[in-house]
DNA sequence: TCCGAGATTGGCT
DNA sequence: GCCAATCTCGGAT
């Protein structure tokens, strides 16, 4: 396993959201080891991006943007859940991804019982389909938290890793608009949204959340 | 099976 | 008051 270096994540944060997808995010949790493969990423780039939490400045909660890139930036949303994100760029340049879906790999059985709070059962496909299908599911799946992953650093961590995964093909890179920024009036449009083509681990949209990906031109479909 | 509406929930955009 | 979300349930397909 080769875990992803410095210089990765320091780089532009459309590009390291780009290249995330295929790569595999790893966290030793005592004895259970989670591995799941991104899928779906959300670049969330600079002051004009009026989607980005960091855009009028860093607030006590989004401090660690500041960091150099490969931090953890985890936050609290809607009150009851809690979305997984990566600092990018060099120290003092703001810039992160949100990770979006992942297709689990490992301690399948552990991230079922984070997500139903039961004991794993084969006969559920739903609920199979569902272990990592979205931001906040993955941050369930894995036991991720504000608590005990905010600031940690990929690079070093001992916990908590990202590794090489598979090289995932141009052709099936696809790029849409964000989902569910329609606030951002400056931002809104941009195609800042990576996923694998296929994957059946990317998030189900509604179908007013494809119409609104396909307002305002083109959208990478 | 699929889709949409409504409820949920609390920190700080 | 708003929100980078999810679950459930009822009605349509």
């Amino acid at each position: 396993m080769i875990r992803l270096s410095r210089e990765f994540y320091e780089r532009n944060t459309i590009l390291v959201a780009r290249d995330l997808l295929g790569k595999i995010l790893v966290h030793r949790d005592g004895e259970k080891l989670y591995r799941g493969k991104i899928v779906e990423t959300e670049a969330y780039i600079n002051t004009k991006d009026e989607g980005a939490h960091f855009n009028k400045g860093l607030t006590n909660r989004t401090k660690v943007i500041n960091e150099p890139g490969g931090h953890i930036y985890i936050y609290n949303i809607y009150g009851m859940y809690q979305l997984f994100n990566i600092v990018t760029e060099k120290e003092g340049v703001h810039g992160a991804v949100l990770l979006r879906a992942l297709e689990p790999l490992g301690g399948i059985q552990y991230m079922y019982e984070n997500r139903y709070k039961k004991l794993m059962t084969t006969t559920n496909s739903k609920e199979l389909a569902n272990l990592t299908n979205g931001p906040a599911k993955l941050v369930r799946a894995m036991n991720l938290s504000i608590e005990n992953h905010y600031g940690a650093d990929l690079v070093t961590d001992s916990r908590i890793w990202v590794e090489e995964g598979s090289i995932i093909p141009k052709e099936d890179i696809m790029r849409s608009k964000r989902i569910n920024i329609e606030y951002a009036v400056n931002g809104r449009d941009y195609l800042l949204r990576f996923f694998i083509k296929d994957n059946r681990n990317v998030t189900n949209l509604s179908s007013s959340q494809r119409l609104r990906l396909n307002e305002r031109g083109r959208n990478g479909f």
